[in-house]
DNA sequence: TCTTATCTGACCTTATCTGACCATAGTTCC
DNA sequence: GGAACTATGGTCAGATAAGGTCAGATAAGA
């Protein structure tokens, strides 16, 4: 359904589409009137969907003349190996389910997963809880998670 | 024997057939209204009618702009419908690595999935056994099959 | 009568949205 | 240069708007 959060959200990324550098500046007052709500909505929608997670980086500057910078992170393969990387080394600290559902959104995004493969490894990674403890879950998770993905990087 | 859930069942089933995609979205609060019954019996009939084993898919969110999605899943394929009777029995008894690997093999060969999402089934399937059980991890292994499955009977 | 299916209501969790108050950066005026 | 003013953006608690769960009451069948 669609709310006000979810109607900024398309907002932006229409906007950072349309943006030859996925890049768009913009300013927090503004678009809460084009929205009609209150300024701090704006950062909701940020806070909630623009998270370095999901592959997005906002600075602002406050006062006369501030701003809003939103940024998409775009990933290569390149960067998808060196994340792979880190993820095996870190298997210890293991990966929330959060977490791994928004890297597979900036993998699909990134057209490096299809659509349908994204929702594989979502299925695969979501494993309910049972009897595992979260801390077991975290690294099963990430351990599946880098094989996935190596599964699919080493082809194609 | 026309009772509530009936209905309730009845007028979603229609929609289904209204439309185009077989999906629906809708929202809880309405549809109890629109049935004069507590929200949660909505649950009920979910629940005990549009089920994975029935075919159906129910997605929903909480808070501003909730919603339910029911989506029915296309049945017409005998393959499909071969698959769903072995996912059915796959949880209860669990299924080693190599029964897992077989089955991805046929599901290949049957044209349901693609060798790069054969080999990513395979790759999260193939978990190490670590300080797990034979017995958890055949019915883990069977779990995350089945919703694997489930994300590929999805009309794409 | 006994069992199973329905149905309800109280209580819980999550997502969204607002408004009051806070922090920071220019601008103006002395 | 500094004080006062103005223009932004940031934070956070609380209100609002959904959907979820579960125990127990009720109804329908066997």
């Amino acid at each position: 359904m669609s709310n006000l959060a979810n109607n900024i959200e398309s907002y932006i990324k229409c906007l950072l589409n349309a943006s030859p550098n996925a890049a768009i500046l913009l300013q927090r007052k503004e678009l809460a009137e084009r929205f009609q709500c209150v300024p701090s909505q704006i950062n909701y929608v940020l806070s909630t969907r623009f998270t370095p997670e999901r592959g997005y980086l906002v600075e602002s500057r406050r006062g006369g003349g501030g701003y809003l910078r939103i940024r998409r992170l775009d990933l290569n393969r390149d960067k998808v190996v060196q994340l792979l990387e880190m993820l095996r080394g870190l298997v210890e600290d293991g990966i929330s389910f959060q977490e791994a559902i928004d890297f597979v959104g900036r993998l699909t995004d990134a057209r490096i997963v299809t659509r349908r493969e994204g929702q594989l490894i979502k299925a695969a990674v979501c494993q309910d809880a049972r009897q595992m403890e979260e801390e077991f879950l975290r690294s099963t998770r990430a351990i599946m998670l880098a094989r996935m993905l190596e599964i699919l990087l080493q082809d194609s």
